[in-house]
RNA sequence: CGGGGAAUAGCGCAGUUUGGCUAGCGCGCGUCGUUCGGGACGACGAGGUCGCAGGUUCAAAUCCUGUUUCCCCGACCA
């Protein structure tokens, strides 16, 4: 007997594992040798290529440009800024020697110590600031606008694939502005360019919002994101944007000969989303089968699944099989080709088909002879419970459509999950209630999101996090005069996020 | 980094307490045959320096020391 479900165990019975789970099945990464870094694998690397895709073009629509800047960074370069040193030193990869020799007992050692350490950059800013301190002169030279696709390391006391890895790939922007007020624009619209990436295309609802001092980005000014809210209820930061004011232009001298011919210092911004978004997005959409690629964002789209009972059908099957992958990819769905692939491996198709539920393809198109004689296809729709019949023609016309219905239900069951684990509370008691779990030796999913008033004190934070729970943001959206802080009874700034958190 | 658990074939595990024949089982893998529309079956077969390094012993997967990695909880964080 095969088991219930694709994954074991089921995201009630015990979610962290089920996760580990899903990444394996789906072959999207494994762990390495190599402490706390992934191995990304071609499922999950397509995904990442994906996504990269979108996000690049959305980033060259707004005006900004592709550079690279090294991977090590000088340590003085590090510590000029002071609170970004604090923020980051106690997880810095250091470099500290550059040759490797052989000891006696035929081991090679580290020699040749390095006069300045390098540590491995967990974030560019001081490399980049130092760079564009170069480049700036005149208010003529801005604004700067330049993106960067790297890897990054962080060395994190407890890792987990995609949510937080020692070594991840992400994308940094750093951008440098002549004024305030347009540094702040760059803040809020890279920030809308996450929120549309990871609701149009991840199928992702985010709630955008600025972090509260105790959350910001070392060395920001403000640091705005987007939440995320998993399948366990809690949150995800999937994405932030910094107005970092003049801090970090100050630390690595970034000046700049005003329309009036007098010295200023520029204003900064950086943002960032990494590989944890693919961690989000199975956290948003996965079953207890496995994966549910948002087609927008798929490696491929369909997967087409010959069944061949005898050796007299196989050429039959395999023709008509290529011929429906052909017109498929004839068809547009998002602006390019249909990406369809045949899986001609010789598996049981019971098996087969099993293996591409879990990878989370979309359109599971299985054909057999039945199907060739009345020119139709059997297809499995990732985000139905059925299998359905189509006539051939009609299954290849309907296939853009097919996709956007998908991406689209995606979205609104997401949007529902939320919502229904979302909940204004005003009172303490009720506050502290929603984020206890009632058997507490083995704690089920519950809590949620609570969007409850704050005074804007760090005191009443602290009562938040001392039970684990965290201000996610504080929605950019949010109504202004919305009562009493839930810990402390003054009045309050607006309505928080408040939720346990990755 | 603190607490707990773990590492034996690709995966999941037994064996370790009480050291002792050639280290087993299920799944997966290979070949052949029968199969194939929601996880097929039979026969034969391949695959292991028991995480790594030391030590104790006539003898170590098993005992001791060190070390690496993974998982869970905590602190920290994208």
């Amino acid at each position: 007997m095969p088991p219930a479900t694709a994954i074991t165990p089921t995201r009630e019975q015990d979610y962290p594992e089920w996760y580990q789970q899903v990444v394996r099945a789906a072959e999207l990464a494994e762990n390495s040798a190599v402490r706390g870094c992934m191995v990304i694998k071609p499922w999950g690397y397509a995904l990442w290529e994906n996504m990269r895709g979108v996000l690049d073009k959305m980033f060259r629509a707004t005006g900004h440009q592709n550079a690279y800047f090294p991977l090590f960074i000088p340590l003085s370069f590090f510590e000029k800024e002071a609170a970004h040193v604090e923020g980051f030193a106690k997880e810095c990869a250091v470099v500290t020697h550059h040759r490797l020799e052989a000891d006696g007992d035929g081991k090679l050692k580290p020699v040749g110590v390095l006069d300045e350490p390098l540590i491995v950059r967990p974030t560019s800013e001081t490399i980049i600031g130092a760079t564009y301190a170069k480049w700036v002169q005149s208010y003529r030279d801005l604004p700067i606008l330049i993106n960067q696709w790297a890897n990054v390391v962080r060395w994190e006391m407890r890792t987990r694939l995609f949510l937080r890895t020692a070594e991840f790939l992400w994308q940094e922007g750093h951008t440098v502005h002549e004024t305030e007020k347009e540094a702040w624009e760059e803040t809020r619209k890279m920030l809308e360019v996450y929120r549309d990436f990871a609701e149009n295309y991840l199928a992702m609802p985010v709630i955008t919002g600025e972090k509260t001092a105790g959350e910001r980005f070392p060395g920001a000014v403000a640091t705005l994101c987007i939440e995320a809210m998993m399948q366990d209820r809690k949150a995800l930061q999937a994405g932030t944007s910094h107005f970092l004011g003049q801090n970090f232009a100050r630390a690595s001298g970034i000046q700049f000969q005003n329309r009036e011919g007098k010295i200023e210092t520029a204003w900064t911004t950086s943002w960032g989303v990494s590989t944890r978004l693919i961690g989000g997005l199975i956290m948003t959409h996965a079953d207890d089968n496995g994966l549910i690629m948002p087609p927008r964002v798929a490696p491929e789209h369909i997967v087409v699944l010959p069944i061949i009972r005898a050796d007299a059908d196989r050429e039959k099957v395999l023709a008509y099989c290529e011929e429906t992958a052909a017109r498929l990819r004839e068809q547009i769905y998002d602006g390019a080709p249909v990406r369809a692939v045949i899986d001609r491996r010789d598996l049981s198709s019971g098996d087969k088909g099993w293996q591409w539920v879990k990878k989370g393809v979309p359109l599971r198109v299985e054909i057999g002879l039945r199907d060739v004689e009345k020119d139709g296809v059997f297809v499995g729709i990732r985000n139905r419970e059925k299998k359905e019949g189509f006539s051939r023609a009609e299954f290849i016309a309907r296939t853009p459509e097919i996709l956007a219905t998908m991406q689209r239900e995606m979205f609104a069951a997401a949007k529902k999950f939320r919502a229904d684990h979302t909940r204004e509370i005003d009172d303490l008691a009720e506050f502290e209630q929603f984020f206890t779990p009632q058997n507490a030796d083995k704690p089920e999913v519950h809590g949620g999101f609570a969007l409850s008033p704050w005074c804007g004190g760090a005191v009443c934070e602290q009562r938040a996090n001392a039970q684990k729970i965290t201000i996610r943001c504080l929605p950019l959206a949010a109504e202004k005069a919305a009562g009493k802080c839930v810990f402390c009874g003054n009045a309050s700034q607006g309505r928080a996020v408040f939720a346990k958190a990755y």
